[in-house]
DNA sequence: AAAGTTTATTCGAATATTTGAATATACTTT
DNA sequence: AAAGTATATTCAAATATTCGAATAAACTTT
């Protein structure tokens, strides 16, 4: 991963309802109704946060009947860069 | 650390000019003046980026003679995220 | 199949970020 | 003190991001 690749990620990340629905996410999986009942916004605004998560491979989803089903794509690495800001 | 505070942080360093200072930076301090070097762009908009890290509490400088010397201000935790990515 | 849930998409307005241009500041040498 | 070198600031234009509103799509239950 180079620099650019990596800014893109960070960037990613670096929004405030993102970066919480990441956090959530590294306790494990969750719906987007569930996610949208963390933020302080609509649901159409959290299906566009996800989407972008997804574009960026910090997430991925599976159809879970009705609903939806996001996780982080890669725990670990997510987990690894939260840990440092505690 | 708050999740609106990481987010802040990240999105300092979530631009191509800024990681590639701080990871130019991440192996010793530098002057303005050599991180122009690496860039693709003049020093008015190196000064501009080297400020907002600075307000970010990224980096640090010291004035050294005619030069300004800057240095990451907490090189352990950009050291770790930095990792992560390799 | 109609109604109800759940999630996604599109578009435009509001807002934020980025950059270049111009110029200022500060220190150093002559 | 004038000229040279190094760095910072301000402003405006260009660009990118974000959000709400409207609505679509997909699945489930009745």
């Amino acid at each position: 991963m180079d620099y650019i690749q990596i800014s893109n990620y960070l960037k990613a990340m670096a929004h405030p309802t993102r970066l919480k629905i990441i956090i959530r996410l590294s306790r494990g999986p969750q719906c987007v109704n569930d996610i949208t009942g963390l933020i302080t916004g609509r649901q159409a605004n959290v299906s566009q946060h996800l989407s972008l998560l997804r574009l960026h491979g910090i997430v991925d989803c599976r159809q879970n009947g009705n609903m939806k089903c996001y996780f982080l794509k890669n725990p670990k690495l997510i987990k690894k860069i939260l840990t440092v800001f505690q």
